[in-house]
DNA sequence: TAGATTGTTAATCGATTAACAATC
DNA sequence: TAGATTGTTAATCGATTAACAATC
């Protein structure tokens, strides 16, 4: 859709919706200059302006952005309210914490439902969102047309799932297994490994 | 420690670390190329070789690089025999999970106990780490000599909480709160935001 | 107008890749 | 030896920053 924006600006764009949707919206900041955002964000404010300009949210000279159309933008530019749904794949103690998290919702994502094959969770609720089990994850998919996928399974099952996840339509994963997911096609993939990152800090100390 | 060496370097480390321990220990694969290793993970084969050697694991011309060795030479760069410890600030869901799950041991990371402000948590334990309140958090870092922190918090929270890590001693933290975590001196930061991560994929569609 | 801020073009910086010599 | 693979040096690529003109 906006596929002709770095990947790093990309990264950056929900910060700044972040960062901008948390001002207060009394009337007392209807513009907000490219080095005030880049100072709230410890970046370089050139930076700054060069991202928002692939929002195609125009500046003005000596008042700067308009905050509200910029929020706007950012948010057109981020898809956003073209409601798109996901699933979940693994309840375990991380899917479950997903399940209850409300923040996807700030981007137009709704987490439809996850899958599970411990018999205990699946026909219960997490978060409000109904546990199927992953005999059902193709059928489940199609039915609330997910294309977005979140894996929060064991990493020996990470893999396969990923495949299942990608013949049952899904386009998109994130994947918090600390392995490698190969997909075939154009299907995008962002890992999170959470320990890794720990223990890449630790390293940097 | 390990300081001059490209940041996108450090950050595949865990991932060589990851892969390398996931395979078969039985002698049937005492050398591995850099080829097989960068065909696994993605990645093209200099990277990899660029990357080892800031290891200091030399490979072998012809057969490749002795695999228990290289594994031993990550775990010392990424200084995992110097245990270290954590702590996570915000029993919620997020930080119950993280409580309970185990994975930081394989970095040499050791969480020791929880933060909350929830009276009906604290005294209780998750994955069996004690919950303690908030306003033990000095006491509660320096008892467990920790300096690494997880940040688990609402967002509104965060700035304050990681001001008062810093205050406690500690000098890296992993942020799941989605804000910017401005702190004084040379803490480390990074931030995980998982929803955004989700968001950044569905634009990408 | 003068000054502040945007937006763009050029320069720099860092990371990746290509080419190739060294080695077992 | 011939061939495979490492390790290094140079080239490329992409992202960031610097310089500066445009604008309100």
């Amino acid at each position: 859709m906006n596929r002709d924006i770095p990947e790093f600006s990309l990264q950056r764009m929900p910060i700044y919706l972040n960062y901008l949707r948390s001002l207060p919206d009394d009337g007392s900041l209807n513009y907000i200059s490219s080095g005030a955002i880049a100072q709230a964000l410890g970046l370089g404010e050139v930076l700054v302006r060069k991202d928002l300009a692939y929002t195609g949210c125009a500046g003005r000279p000596k008042v700067g952005y308009p905050r509200v159309e910029l929020i706007a933008a950012l948010e057109k530019f981020l898809c956003i309210n073209d409601f798109k749904s996901a699933v979940l794949v693994g309840a375990g103690g991380l899917g479950s914490a997903l399940l209850a998290y409300g923040g996807f919702e700030n981007y137009g994502i709704e987490l439809a439902c996850a899958f599970d094959n411990d018999p205990a969770k699946v026909g219960t609720t997490i978060g409000g969102k109904p546990v199927l089990p992953i005999s059902e994850l193709d059928e489940g998919c199609k039915k609330y047309g997910a294309v977005l996928a979140i894996i929060a399974v064991p990493a020996q099952a990470a893999q396969q799932t990923a495949e299942e996840l990608v013949k049952a339509g899904i386009k998109a994963i994130l994947n918090f297994a600390p392995v490698q997911i190969n997909t075939s096609g154009d299907v995008k993939v962002i890992n999170i490994d959470v320990a890794a990152n720990l223990a890449i800090l630790a390293s940097m100390l």
